[in-house]
DNA sequence: GCCAACGTTGGC
DNA sequence: GCCAACGTTGGC
């Protein structure tokens, strides 16, 4: 059964547009166990997943991704300049591992966290709950299919 | 730019 | 294994 996840993304540095731009691209850089471990554990293709941009105003869900590989090793820990290298992965016990993710659409307009908080049936989220740092968690499938419908109403700011 | 809330690191 | 210090995330 296809599982719904929220996946954050700095749309400056990589956006909704960059994705379908590529077709699809590895969900590089995470370094965090618990997302990590989502990707590792318990993506499977085909997964849905919600694309939200973070750390820019106003943030929000802007565009319906899919998982579209099995989970391999990601390649910026091997890299001596990047940012991300990690001198304790090995090739032979690579740390970071991700999954590729591949566009669905791109939704009509942003979701935004405003709106998210104000909805009474998303207060379950881990999105809006204290200290969410995670940079992908699980969404059910009934918020996530909500989160889109809210795309394809007017915003708060037409009404 | 601020800062709250977290995660990670490393000394002990 | 504890926990203080430090670094990071991300909304505001």
């Amino acid at each position: 059964m296809a599982r719904t996840w929220l996946m954050k993304s700095e749309p400056y540095k990589y956006s909704f547009d960059d994705l379908e731009r590529d077709g699809r691209t590895p969900w590089d850089e995470i370094r965090n166990y618990q997302a990590r471990n989502f990707m590792r554990d318990d993506m499977k293709i085909g997964d849905r997943v919600l694309f939200y941009y973070s750390n820019v105003q106003p943030p929000g869900v802007a565009g319906v991704a899919e998982v579209c590989s099995e989970p391999y090793p990601d390649e910026t820990q091997f890299d001596e300049t990047s940012n991300y290298h990690d001198p304790k992965a090995t090739r032979d016990n690579p740390r970071w591992i991700l999954v590729d993710v591949k566009p669905v659409k791109k939704l009509p307009r942003l979701v935004t966290l405003q709106e998210i908080k104000d909805e009474p049936k998303l207060q379950d989220l881990p999105l809006v709950r204290r200290g969410n740092r995670l940079s992908i968690m699980p969404v059910s499938e009934a918020d996530a299919d909500l989160i889109i419908d809210m795309a394809n109403r007017p915003g708060p700011e037409d009404a």
